[in-house]
DNA sequence: CAGGATCTAGTCAAGTTTGACCAATGACTG
DNA sequence: CAGTCATTGGTCAAACTTGACTAGATCCTG
């Protein structure tokens, strides 16, 4: 699973229709281009592909400014959202998934019921525990752990990486369970995208030096 | 930057001359199909560009049981060792690399010597720190960190990596100072490769659920 | 008000990754 | 000893990613 189309989909859900311009704007606007590959290629080769697979809409808009190149608004629709939902439950509930479908997933967090939302990531922790007793008995050699050698530091990092990761999730859903944040049915949302003619905050500003 | 090319101009290293499959072998022996992107289709494909690229020399070999598919050996030269070195010291190094990344780097971390291997680690831990000021200046909106809602979250995960990540290479750091593993120069070397007529301990064996 | 920079909106070729598939050989099993 | 299954060694199409490039409109600056 990529991080990808979870973003996009989110993206054009929260607008209900949106052309990729400003689906590459929203995604700039919540630094998805430092941690996870949201590319122009990227980003247009996912909505023409999920256009193709029937879950987003392309509409054909005359340009708004005379002259300009033809623009495609792409809308979405029931498979759309309901493939959203999984992915994002996916990305939520899986250990087994790279830190930016993580942070994907938690950028619509607020999207499902807050109970949900704890759930999923109560599911990630156990994935994780579980995980790590089968990859720390498998890869631990009978005759000491010596005989891995500097092999052994790899399995050392990503047992680390997955304590680390549990250590905070617990600390999320403690603030969720702790009444942080408005999620799924309990009033105005948060807003989470720019409007739709604001201008582009984020263009040419002093980034920080890009990163992932 | 990915991981397989390094991988792979380590794996061919390590024999000085090697099939597809053998490689396929070593990183399975790592556990690298565990925690990268290492699959058949990759692995010939970058030896087969590598090749192309005049890091590797191909040789097309008489298949040693008449009747297989033709095989073909890939032999490294100056210039693969040279970019193996490379890519080596960028995936150490820099904080900016996945951790399928870091972690091939860790696997190859003893064919460097032990003060630079030492010196590029400290380097990473450097450019963490200097990333997560950062990151976490540019990122703190002036009206309070609650402008962010749950956004704020992603950032978070971020920060936390780096500092967790931060904190196991410094232990690493600390562990090859104590004088741990043996480098390159120190004698004899750890063996990280399958013998070339070895049979493949890992094919079909009780797996953990694959992960990554 | 000319000229450059930036914004809007997107395309494209080349490279990479995925997952399924293939065929010969050797090993096991009833 | 036929059938099945694993191993060896690899190919291929389709999908995805990357990075560079395009082109008109608009803004800024001297």
């Amino acid at each position: 699973m990529s991080a990808i189309r979870l973003l996009i989909l989110g993206a054009v859900r929260q607008h209900g229709r949106a052309h990729g311009y400003q689906v590459r704007n929203d995604l700039e606007f919540w630094g998805a281009h430092e941690w996870s590959n949201a590319k122009p290629g990227s980003i247009y080769h996912a909505l023409k592909q999920m256009a193709k697979q029937g879950l987003l809409v392309a509409h054909e808009v005359a340009p708004s400014t005379a002259g300009g190149p033809p623009r495609v608004e792409y809308e979405i629709n029931d498979k759309g959202t309901e493939e959203f939902f999984t992915l994002l439950r996916e990305a939520l509930s899986s250990h087994e998934q790279k830190t930016d479908v993580l942070s994907a997933g938690i950028g619509f967090i607020v999207d499902l019921p807050r109970d949900e939302a704890v759930a999923l990531l109560k599911e990630r922790i156990a994935g994780l525990e579980q995980w790590r007793s089968g990859v720390t008995e498998y890869y631990t050699p009978e005759d000491g752990p010596e005989q891995l050698g500097h092999i052994g530091e790899i399995m050392n990092l990503w047992v680390h990486s997955a304590d680390r990761g549990a250590e905070w999730t617990r600390g999320l859903i403690e603030r969720i369970e702790g009444g942080a944040y408005t999620f799924a049915g309990e009033g105005e949302p948060f807003v989470g995208v720019l409007a739709d003619d604001d201008p582009n905050p984020y263009t040419t500003g002093p980034h920080p030096e890009d990163n992932r």
